[in-house]
DNA sequence: TCCGTTCGGCGTATGACGTAAACAGTTTGC
DNA sequence: GCAAACTGTTTACGTCATACGCCGAACGGA
C-alpha cells in the first residue's frame, strides 16, 4: 500500500537519505532552487537554463543532475523554495482571513512573476505549497460551507489572484505605454463589428490608470460578497 | 500620430499587402496556424516546433519565416486562429449572456488545452480575441455597471474560467488517478502542521469525483451572485 | 520581347539547449 | 589497503530557433 513518491518531492520533505560513502555533497536542492530563482527574478523564467544555474553556483552543468532529475524537477524545486511569504497568523473571521491570504498570494506573484509562467504539473505536493493550502482551508473552516464548497471557494480565489496578477504583469511585460493598447485597437478595429469595445475605449476610463491595488481589492470584495451569500444561505437554510 | 502595428498582427487583420512581383505565395498565416494547432491538439504545445509545423505543411522549416517573424509570432497566430467557437447570438439579460460566454470559453479551453500554456504577451489585439471581448462587453452593457466595474467583471470571469480549466486539465495531465493526490498527501504531510488539509481529505469528498461541469456551473453561479449584488446596488443607489 | 528587380522557398550554418554516458577523484566500510 | 559507493566533470548527441546566402520564378518597364 506504499505510495510512490517522486524523488525530488521526497527530498523537499526532508526525506534525504543520510550520506554514506563518497565525497561530501557540495550542494542541496534548496541552494539550487535559490540560484534558479535569483536568475528568474532578474531575467525571467526563460533565462533559467541548467548551464546558467550551474554557473551561478560555480559548478558544472551536469552536477545539478545529482540533485534534480531534470528541468521539470528544477521547476518544482523553484516553486517550493519561492513560495514563502505566507503570514503566520490569520484572522479568525473567514472573510478577513481570505482577504489576508489573497493579499499574501498577490504579493508573492508580484515579487516572483515567473511563478505564473511555470508549467504546473499537478496539484500542490510540497511543504510550502501545502502551507498555503492549509492556511486557506483552515480559514474557511468556521464558515459553515461544505467541503466541496470550500474547495470551490479556494479555486475561485486562487484563479482570481492569479488572473489579476497575470493581466497586470503582462501589460508591464509587453512594454506597452498605458495608452498603447487603446490606441492600437482604435487603429485596427472595425468600428461596427467592435462597437461596444470602442465605446468603452471612448469613455477614457482606460487611459487613466487606476491604482492596481485598488482594483484588486475591489474585485476581491465582489467575489467575497458572492461567497458570503453562500455562507449565509448555509447558515440559515 | 500613427500607431506602430506589429507585422503579424496586421496580417491577421487582413492588412496583407497586395501581391507584387515574385513567385506566388504557397502559404498564409492562417494555414500555418492551423497546422500548428493540429500538432498542439495532438501532442501538446511542447511538440510545436518550426520544423514540425513546416513538415506538417510539406514545406521547409525556413519557409515559415516568410510569414511569421518567429516562434512568439507563431503563438499569436495560433491563439487567433484557434479562438473560434464563440456563439453568434447572446441573451440580452446580462447574467444569462455571461453564463453563455463563460461556457463557450470553457469549451474552447477544453478543446484546445494548449491555449492555457501559451505565454501571453499583452492584451488581446487580434480579431477573434476582440470578438470575445466585444461579446462580453456588449453583454454587460445594460447591467448598469460603470466601465471600470465592467472590466473588473470581465477579469473575474476570465480568470475563473481559465483557473477552473487549468486545474482540471492539469490533473489529467499529471496522469494521476483520482485518489492519487490524497494518498500522496496523507503519506507525506505532517499530521499536525497540515491538520486542516488532512481533515478535508478524511471526509472522502475528494475521492468521489464530482462532475466537473457541475462544479464549474456551481462556482460560476456564486461569482455571478456576487456581481449581481453589485448590479443591484448600482441600480438602486 | 527582353532584362533587371523583387520576392518566395530551400540548404546550410551557428549557437544554445537538455541530458545520456563514460570518466576521474574522494570518502567510507570491511 | 582495497573495493564499493558516491561525488563532480568532460565529452558527445540530438534538437531547437534562426541568421544568411542561394536559386529560380514572376512581374514592370524598356
Amino acid at each position: 500500500m506504499d505510495v510512490e513518491v517522486p524523488r525530488t518531492i521526497g527530498l523537499l520533505w526532508g526525506r534525504d537519505e543520510p550520506g554514506r560513502r563518497g565525497p561530501k555533497r557540495s550542494l542541496d536542492v534548496v541552494r539550487i532552487g535559490e540560484a534558479a530563482i535569483r536568475i528568474a527574478d532578474k531575467d525571467g523564467l526563460g533565462a533559467v537554463s541548467m548551464k546558467r544555474v550551474a554557473a551561478e553556483l560555480g559548478v558544472s552543468t551536469m552536477a545539478l543532475y545529482r540533485y534534480v532529475e531534470g528541468k521539470d524537477d528544477l521547476f518544482v524545486v523553484m516553486l517550493e523554495v519561492g513560495s514563502g511569504g505566507l503570514r503566520e497568523k490569520f484572522s479568525t473571521d473567514w472573510r478577513a482571513a481570505m482577504e489576508e491570504w489573497c493579499r499574501d498570494y498577490r504579493a508573492l506573484l508580484f515579487a516572483h512573476p515567473w511563478v505564473l509562467q511555470v508549467p504546473l504539473a499537478g496539484p500542490p505536493a510540497t511543504p510550502r505549497q501545502l502551507d498555503w493550502m492549509e492556511a486557506a482551508v483552515l480559514g474557511l473552516e468556521d464558515s459553515g460551507l461544505t467541503v466541496p464548497e470550500r474547495m470551490q471557494v479556494l479555486l475561485q480565489l486562487n484563479a482570481y489572484v492569479r488572473g489579476d496578477a497575470a493581466l497586470n504583469l503582462s501589460l508591464v511585460d509587453a512594454g506597452m505605454s498605458p495608452d498603447g493598447w487603446p490606441r492600437l485597437i482604435r487603429e485596427l478595429a472595425d468600428p461596427e463589428r467592435y462597437a461596444a469595445v470602442l465605446r468603452v475605449l471612448e469613455t477614457g476610463e482606460f487611459d487613466k490608470e487606476d491604482d492596481p491595488m485598488e482594483q484588486f481589492e475591489f474585485g476581491l470584495a465582489r467575489i467575497l460578497d458572492g461567497i458570503e451569500l453562500l455562507v449565509e444561505s448555509r447558515r440559515k437554510g
